[in-house]
DNA sequence: CTACAACTGTAGCAGTCGCTACAATATTGG
DNA sequence: CCAATATTGTAGCGACTGCTACAGTTGTAG
């Protein structure tokens, strides 16, 4: 099947584009071919099928996920957990992380109805993220790991009702993110 | 298009649990109208079009899952927030919540993506989520607003890692969820 | 130069998609 | 009873799905 690396990594980040933009829904053969200037007999022939040209995909964005978030935060410290939670909020706002984020609940819904793949993808951005996370907490802080935890699973809600178009209901609910 | 009320009342159900059980991604007509005893000429002729047999469905779901919500909890007070929480996340590990959860990532994977009705549909969910949420809030609490609203974010958020395999990560998180 | 492997275009298969045209039947109001 | 309306089955359209068979072309190693 697969036989040159270098050919998929040729066609990866045009074809991680077109599913940023597109969403997973238009994510078939023949629209992610023609994005990538080639032919669907083309990506079978060096993905193998379908399901692993997917894998392949998602595991590029997610590298280059992980990669943009530590080159857009400096190694400044923070002040404090509200400050932390804040930041990283600041960063989902921007326009160039909505691509992102709507493909990320599009990979939750994956792993939630158990497709294969979804899960380990959706598990390995998520273990990473709170490890980059946790290197981010205010220095000084009583519980940098169980922080970590609290300010992420409130981020992740945060996130969802953005997603959904409620912002403001976890207003309220991010200030009482304070370290015990 | 759409004659008989009557008629869209005894498929809706059907329809319902196919989508519960199969996800979004199973929701096309031929199959949809198989799991409700009918052809996808009559889904089309009772509804319309598909957009706005699954606009249907989904309000029809929501109706279910918040009658279910009330039934499910009796009129017992809770004593503090974090009960509240636990009360919440116990109910949503039970085995028959499950559907309503993974279609629930669907729709916001749907409405992150804006597709027609799944933010408005995603909207009137957690807007009576957070309502009925607010009256399950402790007595004497110092904001229940707010911290209705703290709740459920965290509520959410923990959600997330559920679905995707990693319950865990929230788990010291919650304890935090403590009133200012 | 030749043999072999890597690569690629064309065409198509068998299935599904939402939806509709047409014709027939069932029901109901006058 | 008769006419209008409501409901339904059959058949199919044109587009798309993942994937493959076949035939070729290209590049490279001996």
């Amino acid at each position: 099947m697969a036989k040159s690396e270098t050919a998929r990594q040729k066609l990866l980040p045009l074809l991680a584009a077109h599913i940023l933009e597109k969403g997973m829904g238009a994510a078939s053969l023949r629209p992610l071919a023609k994005a990538a200037g080639t032919s669907d007999r083309m990506l079978i022939y060096h993905f193998g099928n379908k399901q692993q040209l997917i894998s392949g995909i998602l595991a590029h964005i997610a590298d280059g996920y992980s990669r943009q978030l530590d080159a857009s935060f400096g190694a400044d410290q923070v002040a404090s957990r509200e400050q932390a939670i804040a930041r990283v909020l600041d960063f989902t706002n921007s326009e160039e992380m909505r691509p992102f984020l709507a493909l990320w609940w599009e990979i939750v819904a994956g792993a939630a109805r158990d497709i294969p793949g979804y899960k380990e993808n959706a598990q390995s951005i998520m273990v990473s993220l709170l490890a980059w996370f946790e290197e981010q907490m205010p220095e000084g802080d009583p519980d940098p790991a169980g922080g970590a935890r609290t300010l992420l699973t409130m981020i992740e809600g945060a996130e969802m009702f953005k997603a959904i178009g409620l912002p403001d209901i976890p207003n309220r609910g991010i200030e009482a993110a304070r370290p015990l």
